[in-house]
DNA sequence: TTGACTCTGCTTACACCGTAAGCCTACGGT
DNA sequence: ACCGTAGGCTTACGGTGTAAGCAGAGTCAA
């Protein structure tokens, strides 16, 4: 048959593997069952794949993790400058926060992760230039980026880190850890737990929001007359 | 000799080995081989102890963890109400960004802990009694409290997963990183670089300072008027 | 004094990890 | 038809967390 020349018919025989294809299944495998899972065994399983095979297209399991990280940030919305800084900034950082909630466990490879990607790249390159561009110097745009992703990335560290995802769950880790001590012993952790986190409607991500238009006000565009 | 009677006096034969021992003694050992370094055969050498020994004290490497951690929130200072939150908040974080650069590696596990420990809580619990004490309500609190503790672990994560220490690095780096690329792809992260980050003086770790400043500038208690 | 119980450290063993080294086979260019 | 090479596979090694069981010392009852 002529058409076996090319397997591009894809033969059941092998499929092709790339390193995009392996990164893809080690994200969807972080996921599924946490960065722990992660295994270089685990990655090529799921591809029907010897771990050893893997090392064709990446070149150490941290190879892999760097490019895990970078195929997040291509996820997040690039910010475009059309609406203003103000609204740019906001949806950049609720996107970032969505896809950081999508994948938990990407948050806590950013430290140890020192190579960063080409989507990383584009990404901060697209956030300073919507500053700049609003009028933003120079440092006026570092410090805007630096303290922006700070809280984001502080927020969704400590959101994701939370051993609970509802508030029923909440009730029960905050009965646990403040029931088996001297009553007492935290007052005002009892206080804020008591009077308003358990509160019925209480959501801790409503907080971000509230945090992020704090930092946004305290932020304009060139800063002439500032120290 | 009737003094055997007793261990007391640390007869060389075995010493007493407990938690505290454990944890304080893989704390060091992260701190000069980092996180992965600790594993539980280095940390019981380092007591000159075998592994196994360690589990009679400490129920798995997780539960070493969470000890870890927690020692590390025992050494940030606790804020005090004296001179007013505002100096509380600002003294505080600076000891806790202070503690956390010099354990690098306790931001990275902030998330995948679960459990918090004693210290953990009763810093928790101190912060928010300084906030209520100036006049913040229980609302107001948390969320001030949520606001600077995110820009304080982002802005270490960021901090210290920067793959240098120095300026010079910080050179070798860039130029390792936007050099290998298309002329002209991140021309904002060019700028920046060149013209702020790789200026003589500039310190990166100065931003924290402008960033923590910002913010709570931005906060005030008893918010009333405010939505 | 003696014996039993408990506490704590040690030894052994297992399954699983990342990955170095080398083999085998199918494909593409000649 | 051949052969180099790329990209899979196999095997093997040292290191990991930790389950299971052993051994010696401290404490207490009789």
């Amino acid at each position: 048959m002529a058409a076996r020349r090319r397997a591009e018919v894809g033969s059941s025989r092998r499929s092709p593997l790339d390193r995009s294809r392996i990164v893809a299944a080690a994200v969807t495998l972080a996921d599924a069952e946490g960065v722990a899972g992660v295994t270089m065994r685990a990655v090529a399983a799921g591809l029907g794949v010897e771990a050893m095979s893997l090392y064709n297209h990446v070149r150490n399991r941290d190879d892999l993790l760097d490019g895990m990280v970078d195929l997040v940030f291509a996820e997040i919305e690039l910010p475009t400058a059309g609406a203003g800084w103000y609204q740019a900034m906001r949806k950049r950082a609720e996107s970032a926060r969505a896809v950081l909630r999508r994948h938990p466990w990407a948050v806590g490879l950013l430290d140890s992760r020192s190579a960063p990607g080409p989507a990383t790249l584009r990404h901060h390159d697209a956030v300073l230039g919507v500053l700049r561009g609003a009028g933003f110097s120079v440092a006026g745009a570092a410090r805007a980026f630096s303290v922006i992703d700070s809280y984001l990335y502080g927020f969704v560290l400590q959101e994701v880190s939370l051993p609970f995802r509802s508030s029923e769950e909440l009730g029960e880790v905050a009965g646990g850890i403040l029931g088996g001590l001297d009553a007492g012993a935290y007052p005002h952790l009892v206080e804020i737990t008591t009077e308003h986190a358990l509160r019925p409607g209480y959501d801790y991500a409503d907080e971000f929001d509230a945090g992020l238009a704090l930092i946004l006000g305290a932020l304009e565009p060139d800063e002439r007359g500032e120290g």
